[in-house]
DNA sequence: GATTGGCACTCGGTCCGTGCGAGTGCCAGG
DNA sequence: CCTGGCACTCGCACGGACCGAGTGCCAATC
């Protein structure tokens, strides 16, 4: 009907103008910026109607109108226009992230880059390191018993471990060690690594036995454990731009320190390569339910390696921060795959 | 005289106050909290002797004192005890430091602890590379003239760098100059990398020439190069637990994400060990005018490895913080030294 | 039947005047 | 040099009045 289509022009335009304004918008404003042909008698009509359904609310009995979290999805669902970037923006992306020595720059890179781009706060996940592949093993003794093991995935990244071994470890045996290593686990997923593990201690030399089943468990164990680094935060400052309550920005601050969370949300990414977007509540977080996030999974090809995002009020430009954050994804994951 | 010795016990319990209450403190209350056995009148003269050489101040003309940036560097100077920590706070270091697998870890648990601690926000340097020394240096191939880099610091610190070669490399070059730089660096002082740079290449057979002569320059590139993420932030939660004017915040956040305000500020350090205080305007930084500064440098022995501390409103618990900080980079400084 | 102009009503925000209380500075007396 | 007393200053919290934006409803209109 006519009717339920120019009411959803009414919420759009709801949104749109209090994304921009931050002030709840009345039914002579709307009429007043946007061309519904219609007059604000009309537009209050529908206004009680939209109110009636959940999309918007009244924060006073004599304001104007304000959506809801039930307000946005709808708009995100199915009033909002994918937004191109400006080939400025798109200029400005590479010019950002080219020059990246290693994946700490890259990833730092990133996630400034995604901040200044939507003005909230960034979030990138490192890649995971089960969807990745081992490039090397490296052992490097640091005294009698104790070694060093340092693992460089095929995405550039490098995690270290120190391993305790019940009895000293001679030279020669640390070479043999990083061969058998290498021979065994070079190119292999990490996924994949745990059941290597125990066919590799069976089909060793005798005399490096031990030595293996000690370092082939740490190495599982720093695979296995979710590792607490894998999270980088960016853009902090700009939660201070928007926010009027310091005692509402506290937990948010909390929840970006206590990366699980943030985590959590992140990581759980489209396998389709969507941009995921979760509204307030949706978020089942008491801390962020003022807060909406954006995110996305980067890999190359079909791998996704992990996921980056943005964390905002709910009150943001989602056509525009849903662009930023895929196009940031999709060339982050072009400058991954090609190192 | 003893005028002066009072003027100081009301100053010191000016800061006391203040600091545990947040409201400007008045003559009256002082005389009832405190000892100084003489009457709110007298007290009142010498608060204004105190205002006149500009130690406290009065926000309006009717309200109590407030300590001067000023008034706090007496303080810390001369009127604060070194507040012993308690043994059930030594413990929590312990157990809190203790179990850490790698540098990253040891760090990141630093950072979390020194801001439960002192409840403001923390900040930990990386270990300066250049006062490490070299522990092993490994050499793996990406492909054909693509070679990864990988640094190991004696203080357990990796860095990684790419090295794009001018031509493709044989599996066996790879494996002479890894036992050539290790030969070269092994156990030398970052510091002294550089000069020992030149004579490698000179000596170095022909036909490794040109690839030491790159690799070479990218490691010194990597060590000269003051590195972006050396610098860790923890505890900005913290921030917004006292501040009431998120407008005032922003700029402090700012400045913790421009690393290299902080950093400046962090890494001089006193090399005798002593605990450093900043106050307010002596930051010479305008985001943190209103802000304190504790920092120490930790490390082994009589080696400074990085500094590491906290950033408060200056109305801050100096002798508290200053002991938790001197506690922790005591702890971590024996932490990395044992590893 | 949908749309529109008119109109009474609600209610949050702002402005202003008042009273109160904390804190001070000064002064005269011990 | 200290002390008690006293007049004075202001910031702040409270309360009432005003104002205007915005709404909901209704009768008239297309």
């Amino acid at each position: 009907m006519a009717h339920d289509e120019r009411r959803l022009q009414v919420l759009r335009a709801i949104v749109q103008d209090f994304v921009s304004t931050n002030d709840p918008v009345g039914s002579k404003a709307l009429a007043e910026r946007h061309d519904l042909g219609v007059s604000p008698a009309t537009i209050r009509n529908d206004m009680a109607v939209l109110e009636e359904q959940g999309y918007i609310t009244q924060p006073h009995t004599s304001a104007g109108r304000v959506p809801t979290d039930k307000g946005y999805r709808l708009f995100v669902d199915r009033l909002s226009a994918v937004k191109p970037l400006s080939a400025a923006e798109r200029k400005a992306i590479e010019r950002f992230l080219d020059g990246a020595v290693d994946l700490h720059d890259v990833l730092g890179r990133t996630v400034r880059l995604l901040a200044q781009l939507t003005s909230q706060v960034a979030v990138v996940q490192y890649p995971t390191l089960s969807r990745s592949a081992v490039r090397h093993l490296e052992v490097v003794q640091l005294s009698g018993s104790r070694l060093l093991l340092v693992l460089i995935t095929d995405t550039g990244r490098v995690e270290q471990r120190i391993v305790d071994c019940p009895v000293d470890v001679g030279r020669d045996e640390v070479a043999d060690l990083r061969a058998t290593l290498n021979a065994a686990f070079t190119g292999a997923r990490l996924a994949d690594a745990g059941s290597k593990v125990a066919d590799l201690v069976d089909t060793a030399p005798s005399h490096l036995r031990a030595l293996v089943a000690a370092v082939s468990a740490a190495l599982v164990e720093t695979l296995v454990e979710p590792g607490e680094d894998r999270l980088l935060v960016g853009g902090t400052a700009n939660l201070a731009r928007v926010a009027v309550d310091p005692g509402h920005l506290r937990p948010l601050l909390e929840a970006l320190e206590e990366q699980v969370v943030v985590l959590r949300l992140i990581s759980e990414v489209d396998s389709g390569g969507a941009v995921l977007v979760r509204i307030g509540e949706e978020n089942a977080h008491e801390a962020l339910a003022g807060a909406s996030v954006v995110s996305v999974g980067y890999g190359s090809g079909d791998r996704a390696l992990g996921g980056l995002g943005i964390v905002g009020p709910t009150r943001m430009d989602y056509p525009g921060n849903m662009a930023a954050v895929r196009a940031v994804a999709r060339y982050v994951g072009q400058l991954l795959a090609g190192s």
